[in-house]
DNA sequence: AAATAAATTTAGGCAAAGCTAAACCTTTGT
DNA sequence: ACAAAGGTTTAGCTTTGCCTAAATTTATTT
């Protein structure tokens, strides 16, 4: 029940973030784990032999119970260990991901507690997105999109969608960060890129495709 | 040159347990590494083609200046993390070996100098066993084993030697851990047990095969 | 020096994990 | 209703890593 291989849990991880619960195809989950289809196919199969997954044939694999509280585990585990990296090595958000990929694999529900406890029981990891809880339960995702804010209105970032480096290279030259604060002044109804005031009253704009990437919440 | 997978990994550190940079059998490889010989073989053939380690056929098998560098760096992380575990986590020294085994094999040479500095650039591991530092030098061994206190002198422990769950546990009942202080009051000519005196005074006995274990500094 | 014992390698298998090319369902468009 | 298109599975192969049994080499003993 217990002992599962990286590829295994990458697998659990990607099924989780393509549907939750629901079908999600084979090819979709090839794509996602970065591997071709055939490899996909048979990866479903160990893994609905060891009753993680339900396959339905040409029609796509779901996440069982088990699976699903794993693919929670797993999350677990590697948003605690993004946050212990930029909170306590003092790692950029943007560098972390890609490390906490190998360290979410570490088996050891004594290492995961510990740690939790260790940053204080954090419910939400460096790029704002909630840390599954020690019993399951998810906490809700804050923020919604700067478009869905009204103009005038003031905000604090609070979530970023995870995203490539581009996406983190341009919010670090554009200074954003999770907590700043800034007041939405005016949304082009031509691209739809947003107006935003820093707190010292600096003006400057986000094309859609970062402002959608990017959540708040109002003041 | 970079890339290795576990099992790789955990064959360079056991030849450089075993043997330094000298010839190691494949049979001692493979007890060390709890496979079988035929396995050892094969392993050490995929080392050699990978340049780590030198083969000779019916002798043994030998660490290249590649294998001890990667050797050395393995072992770094082992400590390094060993020495995380205990001093923030507050894991016991005992436990945290089967974690370090996995830890160890995390790869990002940026997350191993953060942890260190994080650390403080220790030079011993929990268990008094030098960390290998970034350059691969190796700070000396420390301490001596308790049989070779004269009678009456005064010592402090200073490092335990790799040893079971069991060999802790009795460390732990016997309340010796890195850092107390003792007086050797006697070694039995009869069966090499030692008698101690604790600071406040209390006498204890241990036996060789303990005590052999125990290595301490004069005071 | 020959015989025996011990260690090592070879041979032959198996499972996990990946791949490409070919065959096979499903869906879609006419 | 059917043919083309698209997605999925099957077939067949590769590498890593580990196993047992048998052959081979090296070491030890008489
Ligand atoms: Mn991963
Ligand atoms: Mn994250
Ligand atoms: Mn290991
Ligand atoms: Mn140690």
């Amino acid at each position: 029940m217990n002992n599962h291989t990286e590829s295994e849990e990458n697998y659990i991880k990607a099924l989780y973030h393509l549907g939750g619960d629901d079908v999600v195809a084979s090819g979709a989950l090839a794509n996602r784990v970065g591997a071709k289809g055939p490899s996909a196919t048979q990866a479903v199969r160990r893994l609905a032999s060891k009753g993680l997954v339900e396959v339905i044939p040409y029609k796509g694999v779901k996440l069982t119970l088990d699976g699903l509280t794993l693919a929670k585990h797993i999350l677990r585990k590697h948003r605690l260990w993004e946050t212990f990296l930029v909170e306590k090595l003092g790692f950029g958000w943007e560098e972390v991901h890609p490390l906490a990929e190998q360290l979410e694999h570490i088996q050891s529900h004594e290492l995961v507690e510990k740690l939790a406890e260790y940053l204080d029981s954090p419910v939400h990891d460096p790029h704002g997105d909630p840390i599954p809880q020690a019993d399951g339960k998810i906490p809700p995702a804050i923020g919604k999109p700067l478009q869905q804010f009204s103009e005038g209105s003031t905000l604090k970032v609070v979530r970023v969608e995870d995203a490539g480096t581009d996406f983190f290279t341009q919010l670090d030259h554009l200074e954003i960060s999770l907590g700043k604060e800034y007041t939405l002044i005016s949304i082009s109804s031509f691209d739809s890129s947003i107006q935003l005031n820093t707190e010292s009253g600096e003006s400057f704009w986000l094309s859609h495709s970062m402002s959608s990437n990017i959540y708040a919440i109002a003041l």
